[in-house]
DNA sequence: ATAGTAACTTGCATCATGATAGTTACTCGT
DNA sequence: ACGAGTAACTATCATGATGCAAGTTACTAT
């Protein structure tokens, strides 16, 4: 059986997911944040198999999140850059590893994010871009959006609002 | 040939992803942050199969994201509760459905985020918890934590500082 | 007493995954 | 100018994870 696609998903975050791949794209994207752009220095690093590596490439270059620039011509060479799209999946990473830095180890930490400037820990935190607010599921809720059809809204209703002062 | 396991790698990021399990998983952890505990409340909002549900639930436990509670004797029925672990993951959903809304349609937005108390709409930023600074990749650097080995030294030292003015 | 539902578990066919190995086309040292 | 080395893939193929359909158990409702 195929895997099931997330595509059709009204959910932004099961349609982010589909466009993304899977779990090595993402270990690749974290990489090219880093400033990793070749093949081969994605290989070495990930340590994963070429032609996976390959259709991962041409996957996120098809969804938009890299450029494949030729930076070598015959014999053609190319290396992998990210796009605006790309670029901005950074805070997804950012909250992925700093999750796993809080609950993952009992061992210790092997990485940690520092400030490029004073080399200070870094931690981050969600905030709400126009409150300043923390970003807590109690505060959030979903509703729907323009394009909402019957079933969005079926799907919203069967979600209990953690605070019920405000219906949607 | 088994997929590679990401428990052994030293990015936190990547043992997060290893930790979640698959892309089920955290659309199952979306449920939840909505208020969803039911086997059949999920089963019947993501159209999973059951049987993946089952193990997807199981390794969620496993893993220390949810609680499995028991809320009805004989028949033994069981809720999915999120633990610390599990809700605290929430940052990183609220990063990927950020991202898929801004980057994905064409068409139109089928679900937004609002506010619990005045219904307004959220967007959900990243700064760091000390400076209040915000979060690029430009500003952010990895560094060695206290349990780097040697690899763990080598695969910084090979990433491109997008900042060079501080060296790790 | 019968039907219905909740929460699974089992079996099985199939498709996607990943390790290994092969290919093409250069570059570099001597 | 010849052979070794490297970059960036592509091809092969066995394994095993996935998902559907159907079965099971133990209630609840009428």
């Amino acid at each position: 059986m195929q895997r099931t696609s997330f595509s059709t998903f009204k959910c932004p975050a099961a349609r982010a997911l589909e466009s993304v791949g899977d779990w090595w794209s993402i270990l690749i994207l974290r990489d090219a944040l880093q400033g990793l752009s070749r093949f081969d220095e994605f290989q070495r690093n990930l340590g994963v198999a070429p032609n996976i590596l390959t259709r991962r490439l041409k996957h996120l270059t098809d969804e938009g999140l890299f450029e494949r620039r030729l930076y070598h011509e015959r014999p053609p060479r190319y290396e992998y850059v990210l796009t605006d799209k790309g670029r901005d999946f950074f805070p997804v990473l950012m909250a992925l590893f700093t999750w796993g830095n809080r609950h993952l180890p009992p061992e210790q930490v092997a990485m940690r994010l520092a400030d490029a400037n004073t080399g200070e820990d870094r931690d981050p935190l969600l905030i709400d871009r126009v409150t300043g607010r923390t970003f807590q599921p109690e505060d959030t809720i979903l509703v729907p959006g323009p394009a909402a059809d019957d079933t969005v809204h079926e799907r919203i209703a069967e979600m209990k609002a953690w605070f019920l002062g405000f219906d949607a």
